[in-house]
DNA sequence: AACGGCTACCTAGGATAACTATATAGTCAA
DNA sequence: TTGACTATATAGTTATCCTAGGTAGCCGTT
């Protein structure tokens, strides 16, 4: 993570962000973390200590397969991660999750 | 917290909710989880195991000040937390911390 | 005045998850 | 063959929430 941040508000949120980004399609480990800081102007760069456990994981649950391929550009070998139907619906769920308590964060302030 | 949530996701997000519930005004113990009750509809609903640990915490860290007092309606005495200058501040920091992580959630999906 | 129910506060121990730090191994260019 | 880089992996630490209790005082009822 960024370190302006607290740290903990990832925690719990890191499979949400995992997932929401292998949703668009396969991706190897170091490429996820590249991808998260693309998207979020640098603001997530948690590191391979929390991606790789996590990751296991999300595949010992059942919402990832894995597979490792030899790379066509050269460099070492990569393992690709990709949604299982049941890693397609927990993102649904997660997600879903994650809206009801934003909204209950926002519904706090100001309700009375 | 609520059964049907991740209970991950209150992680780190607990201090918010308590200093923003303080805001309006001193609050004790069990006053506070009823509150974040009503003001989420029963969402909200964590257990004196973590809340009072965290009122600990905040109180050690200067962000809150507490004060036992006899109850004017009988019942047995209570401690009252009230925010210091110190805990607006640190509200105001975890506020815009929370929606910035909040917007970086949000930029994940669709960003390309 | 003794009992039980209720309110209120407290804490030890366990589980989980992210981070630090380090290890391993293959690729590639000089 | 040396060093830099890429990529995956994990042991140990730390932080935080939850479970499951416990203590104590107040109150109404019998």
């Amino acid at each position: 993570m960024n370190q302006n941040l607290d740290p903990n508000l990832l925690k719990g949120n890191l499979d949400l962000i995992l997932l929401t980004i292998l949703e668009e399609g396969e991706m190897y480990g170091l490429e996820i973390i590249q991808e998260a800081q693309i998207r979020t102007n640098g603001y997530f760069d948690f590191k391979e200590g929390s991606l790789y456990p996590a990751l296991h994981r999300l595949t010992q649950a059942g919402l990832l397969i894995s597979e490792f391929r030899e790379s066509d550009l050269g460099g070492p070998r990569r393992k690709y991660y990709t949604l299982t139907e049941k890693g397609q619906h927990s993102l649904a769920k997660k997600r879903s999750d994650w809206k009801q308590f934003s909204s209950a964060i926002d519904q706090l302030k100001g309700a009375r």
